[in-house]
DNA sequence: TCTGGGGTCCTAGGACCC
DNA sequence: TCTGGGGTCCTAGGACCC
C-alpha cells in the first residue's frame, strides 16, 4: 500500500480461463459451447458462457452431460495444464506493468495494489479498460476487472463486472455513488461473497440475511459470535474496512498432496501399493523442486462415496518420520507401511493419496569425497556423477567436500546418511 | 460403466508439563 | 472430602478457496 493513501485494490480475472486458453489457439471454438475436462475426462472444470447458460455446474460429471452435449453440440477438450500455466504467466507479466504490487492469487486471477495510483489515471475505470484491452490484444484472453477499497469488495466488483453487461467488464466501486452500491448489492445473494461458502450461506439465509447488502448491515460483532473471526473480517471488508492485506510474497507451501481417483475401482493391497508408490514419487518430485523436506507423511484411501448402497470406508494414517527427509525410498517405505495399517480387504477402493506434511527448507546435501590423490579436476567420472545428481535433484543438491583416503568415495546425504562406494555411477541411485 | 485435484485457515479437545 | 491454573503442542474436523 502506498504511503498516506487510502487502500485501493483491483481484482483481474480471466473469464472461463481454460476454455479461453483453448480458444486463443483455436478460433473455431469461438461462440460454441465448450468445456475443458479434468483428469481422466471425469468432470467439466471450465465452461464457456454458452455451456453455463445450459445450466452446467462447475465440476459436473461429464458422463451425466452426454444427452445435453449431444443436443447442443458441446465440444469437450482434455486439459492441457502446460498451456494454461504459460498463458497465465503472460497475463501476470502484463499486470505487473500496471502496479509494482501484484498478488497472484490463482492461475487465472490476481490482486493489484492501486493505492496512491489514482492520480496517474483520469479515473480508475479507464485503467481497468486499459488492462482489459491490452490483455485482449496481447494474449487473446478476455478478462474482467473489479476495483474497490478492500479485497473482498474488489472480488465483488469483479463479480458485478462479469454478470452485468452494462459494465462492459469493468466495475469500480470506489468511485460509485453509495446509494447505487446499496442498490446493486441488495440484488446479489450473500453466498456470492468471497469467503461465504455453501454452509455459512445456508445459515445466513435461515437468519434472514439473504443479500450482500443484508450482511453489510449486520453488526460484525454478532457475526463473530455466530461464525468466528473469519466471517467477522469479511463483514468489515464489505463495509470498506480493509482487513486482508495484499500478499506479494508467496510463502512456501505447507503441504504437498498427490492423489487420484481410479478409473476403475481396485480391491487388492497390491494395486493400492502401486498407486501410492506413484503418488509418493510425484509428491517427492515437487518436494525437491521446492528444495524442501518433510517431517511427516499422510497416506489415505477412500471407497466410492457415490455408491451409497455399498459399505463406505475412509481411512488414513500419518507417519512421523524419524527425521525430516526428501528421500524417495524413505518416504515410500513410510507410505507403504501406513497403507498396510489401514488396508481393509473386501472393499472396492476409488481413491488413494499421500500428503507430505511439516515441510521445511532442505539443507543441501554435501560432503562428496573422492579417492586419495584424485582431485576433482582430473576425475571426469566424479564430475559426471555430480552433474547427473545435480541435474536431477536441483543445483544445490551436492557440494564438493574434502578428500579422505579410504580408497573409496563417500557421499553424505542430509547430513546423516553415508554412502560408500568405489563406483561413482552408483551414487545417483543413492539419492 | 463413467463423479477433480489441489490448497489454506480456524477451532476444539486431549495430552502433557510445571 | 477437598481436588489449581496456566501454558504448549498436536490432531482431527470443518469451513473456505480455485
Amino acid at each position: 500500500m502506498g504511503v498516506n493513501s487510502e487502500p485501493l485494490f483491483a481484482l483481474v480475472d480471466v473469464n472461463n480461463f481454460y476454455v479461453s486458453c483453448e480458444r486463443a489457439f483455436n478460433p473455431h471454438l469461438e461462440g460454441k459451447p465448450v468445456v475443458v475436462l479434468s483428469n481422466n475426462d471425469g468432470c467439466a472444470v471450465s465452461r464457456s458462457n454458452e455451456v453455463k447458460a445450459l445450466g452446467v455446474k462447475m465440476a459436473a460429471p461429464w458422463f451425466m452431460l452426454q444427452d445435453l452435449a449431444q443436443q447442443h453440440g458441446i465440444i469437450a477438450l482434455s486439459s492441457n495444464y502446460t498451456l494454461y500455466a504459460d498463458m497465465s504467466n503472460r497475463v501476470m507479466t502484463i499486470l505487473r506493468t500496471y502496479s509494482p504490487h501484484v498478488e497472484v492469487y490463482s492461475i487465472d486471477e490476481s490482486f493489484l495494489d492501486l493505492s496512491g495510483m489514482a492520480s496517474q489515471w483520469p479515473n480508475m475505470t479507464q485503467m481497468g479498460r486499459a488492462i482489459k484491452t491490452q490483455i485482449q490484444n496481447w494474449t487473446a484472453l478476455p478478462v474482467c476487472v473489479g476495483i474497490a477499497s478492500t479485497k473482498t469488495l474488489a472480488k465483488m466488483a469483479n463479480h458485478i463486472a462479469k454478470k452485468q453487461p452494462e459494465f462492459e467488464g469493468i466495475c469500480d466501486l470506489s468511485s460509485m455513488n453509495p446509494a447505487r452500491i446499496d442498490n446493486i448489492l441488495s440484488e446479489i445473494d450473500v453466498g456470492e461473497i468471497w469467503g461465504i461458502g455453501r454452509r455459512i450461506s445456508e445459515r445466513l439465509h435461515a437468519m434472514g440475511i439473504a443479500s450482500v447488502q443484508d450482511l453489510r448491515e449486520t453488526p460484525s460483532k454478532a457475526m463473530r459470535e455466530q461464525f468466528g473471526v473469519v466471517v467477522e473480517r469479511t463483514c468489515n471488508e464489505l463495509r470498506g474496512i480493509s482487513c486482508i492485506a495484499l500478499e506479494t510474497m508467496t510463502p512456501p507451501h505447507q503441504q504437498i498432496i498427490s492423489s487420484r481417483s481410479f478409473g476403475q475401482r481396485v480391491n487388492t493391497l497390491r494395486e493400492l501399493e502401486e498407486a501410492v508408490t506413484l503418488y509418493v514419487a510425484r509428491a517427492t518430485e515437487k518436494l525437491r523442486t521446492q528444495h524442501a523436506q518433510c517431517g511427516a507423511l499422510h497416506v489415505f484411501v477412500q471407497t466410492d462415496r457415490f455408491k451409497t448402497d455399498e459399505p463406505q470406508y475412509n481411512n488414513g494414517r500419518t507417519i512421523q518420520l524419524p527425521s525430516p527427509s526428501a528421500d524417495l525410498r524413505v518416504l515410500n517405505k513410510a507410505a507403504l507401511w501406513g497403507l498396510k495399517k489401514i488396508f481393509t480387504p473386501e472393499l472396492r477402493y476409488k481413491k488413494a493419496g499421500v500428503i507430505l506434511m511439516n515441510l521445511e527448507p532442505r539443507k543441501a546435501m554435501q560432503g562428496i569425497l573422492f579417492e586419495n590423490g584424485v582431485s576433482k579436476q582430473d576425475s571426469p567420472a566424479l564430475m559426471n556423477a555430480m552433474d547427473a545428481i545435480n541435474k536431477r535433484y536441483g543445483r544445490d543438491t551436492l557440494r564438493l567436500g574434502s578428500s579422505v583416503g579410504f580408497g573409496r568415495w563417500k557421499a553424505r546425504f542430509d547430513n546423516k546418511t553415508f554412502h560408500y562406494t568405489t563406483d561413482w555411477s552408483e551414487l545417483p541411485k543413492a539419492f
